[in-house]
DNA sequence: CCAATACCGAACATATTGTTCAGTATAATT
DNA sequence: AATTATACTGAACAATATGTTCGGTATTGG
């Protein structure tokens, strides 16, 4: 990708996410990213066919980096390298703690509704090669994607709840809340 | 309250669950609303502030008559009539059931994050003050607040989750994998 | 019957969106 | 270093939505 395009793009998400921290999403008008972002009208409109579009972008970018490379070369493989669960757990949530400037201020602003919605997603993808993790927990006549849907709209609360309450506890003690609750 | 302003409020109202069953919020216009309710630009804005007090006050009075309504005298106090835990949840869900036309349509169309959070709001209040009904599912180190928080979220994914897959289960099934997740 | 008030509807200023286009700057290529 | 390709600028543009204002009309409650 062309020099220029790179500096563009990451201008207007710099722009965005600052905008995001303050306001709140449907209320950011496409001419405060400009006006922030220093970058014409016409340039934006080349980069995003909308809004709409920027934020599905960035959110797949975001979430891709968290889950992908938060550690240089490693993958998200190295999340399961463990064998217990509850430590994966730990990890997961470790992991998100050590991007505090990134998630957990964007998860914790008035947007988050639409930022755990794309959390769970990609926790969905994540956790689902790996259900086994889980399966001394569950009961053989729920269905499996009742379960892992479970899993995972139980993980992104865990994680909104500790946020919300100003994160008061160490990663050990929630994913023990997490692991107690399921 | 004037006929008059009754007969406006219900219009508009109407009009917006219309065409919230067809669209997205944020593409709904002011003007579509008016159009379908059949009633003046100056009017609506007597009525609502914004479009988003317009959600905002439909919500409160949806919900408030889910819950306090549903069947003519009974206020939801009777929901916890009965003594057995399962049974209760049994209960709402077909009070949901029964109001198909409304809540679950609702519930379902591509507003459904909006609804859901409002839903989870207002089941908090329900079982705040019937937390010992889960008391036996509890663990003794873990928070009030987060156990409240859990039992709802869980409920209104379950619910959320039977909509989206087509609704194949009887609400006895349904209220079994609630209970069986907690 | 009358005073109060809710509605109408049209006009209005303002703001946002997304497009277009000619001109300029920067990158990649040779 | 020169050339070609491409990205950005900035201003203008139509189209659309918002929220307000106001004189006139219709309905309601007392």
């Amino acid at each position: 990708m062309d020099r220029r395009q790179k500096k563009t793009r990451n201008a207007i998400f710099k722009a965005f996410i600052e905008l995001l921290s303050k306001k709140h999403y449907s209320s950011i008008t496409v001419g405060e990213i400009l006006e922030i972002a220093n970058v014409g009208r016409a340039t934006f409109y080349a980069h995003f066919e909308t809004k709409d579009f920027l934020l599905k972008e960035f959110c797949e970018e975001f979430f891709c980096h968290i889950f992908d490379a938060t550690n240089g070369q490693k993958t998200h493989q190295h999340i399961f390298e463990c064998e217990q669960t509850d430590s994966i757990i730990l990890h997961l949530i470790m992991h998100l703690q050590k991007n505090d400037n990134n998630i957990l201020r964007l998860l914790s602003c008035q947007n988050n509704q639409l930022f755990l919605q794309y959390f769970k997603e990609n926790l969905k993808h994540l956790f689902r090669e790996h259900l086994e993790l889980f399966s001394d927990k569950k009961d053989s006549q729920i269905p499996e994607d009742f379960w892992l849907n479970h899993i995972c709209t139980t993980f992104v609360e865990t994680i909104k709840w500790w946020i919300t309450n100003g994160k008061k506890q160490d990663a050990k003690t929630l994913a023990e809340y997490f692991m107690k609750v399921l």
